[in-house]
DNA sequence: GACATATTTAGATACTTGTATAAATATCTC
DNA sequence: GAGATATTTATACAAGTATCTAAATATGTC
């Protein structure tokens, strides 16, 4: 159920356009700008992170506007707060 | 920086040897048994984990005992709390 | 030191994945 | 509808990875 969720956080480009996604929205082509891969490979990358629900998509006219799902961001810190957050073994 | 780290999670059975060791300290061997996979299998799982320095290790005579490394969870839960914790944008 | 147990390391293989180029789809403007 | 822009999808390929078996290393016992 976590799988693709972990999988699609394991690579750094996945998590570099996050981060700006916390900054603002932006469209395919604002986030494939900030990188020197080609735009299809971060479309790729915009997929696996639909995929895993990481972000949503809007279209807007031509473009297609990206925006982070923060729910599932607190889902995964839910996770690591109720698995790995508590008292520890001795 | 935190590239090792997340792909050590991005694996299930590395995500479940954690789980694992939330219970309590466990040897190599005792980790094995829980999979259906082979034990040389397994030992590099725990290799990667170690990598990640998500777990850490200690010599018991013939037996390695691996215990979780809570420090670097934290260090996840704050990475996640930090970028996406805060206010989202409109 | 020889043998048994515990674990890791080495080498091989099948599968997955990140990237590229080229083609396809969608929208807008004229 | 033709052409332009934005984005995705298809296909191919190189690199990475999860797994296996077999060999190597480490410790304990005799």
């Amino acid at each position: 159920m976590h799988d693709s969720l972990f999988r699609a956080l394991a690579d750094p480009t996945r998590r570099k356009i996050l981060e700006l996604l916390t900054a603002k929205d932006l469209t395919a082509g604002e986030i494939a700008e900030q990188f020197p891969i080609a735009f299809a490979s971060v479309s790729h990358h915009l997929g696996v992170l639909k995929a895993a629900d990481l972000v949503a998509t809007e279209r807007e006219g031509q473009f297609i506007r990206y925006r982070l799902n923060t729910t599932v961001f607190q889902e995964v810190v839910r996770y690591f707060m109720t698995r790995f957050g508590g008292a520890n073994n001795a």
